[in-house]
DNA sequence: CCGGGGGTTGAACGATCGTTCGGCACAGGG
DNA sequence: CCCTGTGCCGAACGATCGTTCAACCCCCGG
């Protein structure tokens, strides 16, 4: 690999590293660190932890192997902050989602399964290895963010729960159907690709769509005959 | 790692390495052969590919690293052989069901969702190999399964396209909630344990239940009041 | 001007990786 | 009986792994 490069010298005018921006990067940190930051999701997303070694982490962050462990303890401590920050996003998102949003189970769901979907879109490489690669960490890391994972997935079984206990959702298994969603928003971010036909708000609003069914969304007041199709899709050319 | 054995000598009595017996394993493979793919489910399922070394797998099998290198070209084609045979295992038996089910969109969707979320609790280890390690295939045994993988997720468009054609399914976004249907089952490999508080029946039965609400079931003939749980459970104390 | 220290480097460590190879054990046909 | 072939083994190959270390560069306070 490390092919030479035909045109501008190698220099590095000290300090520069690479491009950094990722969810995971956050504005504290400094230019290396966040550098080797980004270019382990960027490389271990793709390769997996295994599969990615730390020269070519060090590589894609353009700077020497050695660096790393002057600002992490280890390959594994890397992976560590990766993960533990992606899900610290993902709740706090759904937190403040869940906060800003209406006391009311319908909109409550389209709120958390919005942001869980975006989430999952836009920090896709991080989601993936998030799903991934939970498996290569080490016991102490390990239960710092499953216990988050489970944070969030509690979020989504209170407002199912909720939704049923009010008689706004009629699934006879709410805690199933928001495993199921859960699930299937998380999975978004193994197929989506950037170039796709459909833009990320389309995928927010079907999943939020689809989500509201997968509860058995019946609104109250309304008996409603037929399906619930009609009370949704005001607006928007459906497909 | 390699701890000696305090008791009963390593001798081998020659051609019985190891337990055979996974769903990636058939009836014509030889026994150290099978061998060697059972244990490769095993111990790759836990740590992943990059993560699971020749001696490794040998060692679950019972028998000399070199002796893989008798039975397959590889360890790269030890794992094509694998999520090869494990994706034909799923697109088979769904395909079965397929052809088996009445022409009813609900009964073809109970069908395939049951297979599928069977498939993924029986053979979990298969299951969540081929989920998490299609990146560490190279490209011509990855199209293969990749082809595969395809053809499953179109049977379940296909059902649920129709059962919208014939207005029996009522979602506006039929392929969106196909995936979903077929992510969230996937991913029962990833959370399930055998020990849990559920048999794999119950889970089958309440992912049929769920996946029939995603699709915004309506039974045709009546036009159904206040939600379509009513249509469901005759039998069976729901919790 | 000089001195000190944090950030970076190339080189090297032992360990382990996937893979190969020569030879051994043993069953079956002559 | 021997001879052949198949399946298995221990040992070893070079490559690459994660990690360490002494030396270096360069900015900054005095």
């Amino acid at each position: 690999m490390a092919s030479p490069e035909p045109v501008a010298p190698p220099r590095r005018s000290r300090g520069a590293p690479a491009l950094p921006a990722t969810s995971v990067v956050f504005p504290g940190d400094e230019r290396t660190a966040a550098a080797l930051i980004s270019a382990a999701v960027e490389v271990m997303a793709v390769h997996g932890y295994h599969g990615t070694s730390v020269r070519d982490i060090a590589a894609a962050a353009g700077v020497s192997p050695a660096v790393l462990y002057h600002h992490f303890a280890s390959k594994q401590g890397l992976l560590a902050t990766v993960l533990d920050r992606g899900m610290d996003v993902l709740v706090r998102a759904t937190e403040e989602a869940l906060y800003a949003a209406p006391d009311d189970p319908a909109a409550r769901l389209e709120a958390i399964v919005g942001v869980h979907v975006r989430v999952h879109l836009e920090s896709q490489r991080e989601s993936l290895l998030g799903n991934s690669e939970l498996r290569a960490l080490e016991a102490g890391a390990l239960a710092l963010v499953v216990a988050r994972r489970d944070t969030q997935q509690r979020m989504f079984d209170r407002v199912v729960r909720d939704g049923c206990a009010r008689g706004v959702f009629t699934t006879p298994h709410p805690d199933d159907a928001s495993r199921m969603i859960t699930s299937a928003c998380t999975a978004v971010a193994a197929w989506y690709r950037p170039g796709g036909p459909l833009t990320g708000d389309e995928i927010v609003a079907r999943y939020q769509r689809v989500a509201l069914d997968t509860v058995g969304y019946a609104p109250v007041g309304e008996p409603a005959s037929g399906s619930s199709a009609q009370r949704f899709g005001g607006a928007g050319g459906e497909r």
